[in-house]
DNA sequence: ATATTCCAAAGTGTATACACTTTTTGAGAT
DNA sequence: ATCTCAAAAAGTGTATACACTTTGGAATAT
């Protein structure tokens, strides 16, 4: 169940670029030179590679024949698709959770949200934005199903490149808002609020978007 | 948005053990040894690597540290897991695919499921396998989704070693005549029929599978 | 000055070499 | 005969070497 451990030297690579990548220390395009990452990591190109080969099939940086490899830079058009993708997946999630909701579960949310709450008011960018993330993941798990669990990982982690370039405090702010309210309504076990409270939170991270280049 | 090829060399390889195992011609748990395929495919073991790294990501094999890839042996509850995502994505995607209908689009599915029934009537196993499979896939191209396509195609093919050893001719059968309802639900714009059927047709599949080991 | 061609430098793609780990084997002890 | 342990064999993990492709720039022609 668990992702599959590739010699924990490449994993721990793959780790650091992906956390670059999302943090846009590089940035969207840019090119990453095989031996220049062999130094800088203090090994050989051979783990490099093995992590571009991971990365790219994360959509995280794209591989092109004979050229190298360059960080993604995924058009609106993806980030469209991949926001469409997660409204259906998380619409059905939402349904599902509510039919097997304990109080456990939504003590385990709300300390979530209060999480993130915290991270929000001290301005912390990327945690705020790894907990914003997390919310949905955390769900998942909750009911017990891993694949949804890391399949919203890749997700998420597909289209931070974008939100974590234009989403702006005030947006953050506002989603946790919106994560709270849907907690509440799935104690409440108002299906069709917490469907709509979940699809109407996507479609706002959505077109908080700024997609001016 | 297409897929990332890594030197069609690897892409090659790739495939063909991809085929092999959704195939069944290399059973669940099997040892795959790098050397023995290098020589089979008259590469280095550097080309066999990269295919399994590959492989372990699309979850049709497992790697154990300093042991060695075997082919996955997906366990019910992971089946389970690979199955209610499916029926959440696509119940979901039943819907937003009623809302964009066109008569275009009933034509193509239409003629994909008479594909479906001459494999099924020809008793052509993985033939019928990769088309009834595919009908999925090919709702997530109509609708111009093709980050929900491609996840369709990982979703499908990590099951798919599940499906192909148990699913019988007479199954086969049924998921055609079910795919033909759906379709017409969907031609005639009724989305409840249409999501109950869809929702009906995948516990159909997954129930029809035998866990019996 | 601009465009073109060719060569050197840099970089990727694959094979091979070597270190280290696991597995197998077999000799000796019980 | 069975168990134990050591050493050899086999196999994986990483680094390096080498071939081939792309890139950038200097020299030449226009």
């Amino acid at each position: 169940m668990e992702n599959t451990i590739n010699s924990s030297a490449t994993h721990f690579i793959v780790n650091s670029l992906t956390k670059s990548i999302v943090e846009h220390q590089l940035e969207p395009g840019a090119k990453l030179s095989e031996q220049k990452l062999a130094d800088q990591f203090g090994v050989s190109r051979t783990l490099i590679r093995q992590a571009f080969f991971q990365l790219s099939q994360n959509r995280l940086i794209r591989m092109e024949p004979a050229r190298g490899a360059f960080v993604a830079a995924p058009s609106v058009n993806e980030a469209k698709q991949v926001f469409a993708v997660r409204r259906m997946l998380e619409a059905e999630m939402t349904r599902a959770f509510i039919k097997e909701v304990t109080p456990t579960k939504i003590k385990a949310l709300k300390r979530h949200v209060a999480m993130e709450k915290s991270a929000v008011a001290q301005d912390d960018v990327p945690g705020r934005t790894e907990l914003l993330g997390d919310f949905h993941v955390r769900m998942a798990e909750l009911m017990g199903n891993n694949v949804l669990a890391q399949m919203l990982v890749d997700l998420i982690s597909r289209c931070s490149l974008i939100t974590l370039m234009y989403q702006s405090a005030s947006a953050a702010e506002h989603s946790n808002a919106e994560h709270e309210a849907i907690v509440n309504a799935l104690a409440a076990k108002d299906e069709t609020l917490a469907v709509q409270l979940m699809d109407e939170h996507l479609q706002h991270v959505f077109d908080n978007l700024s997609f001016a280049r």
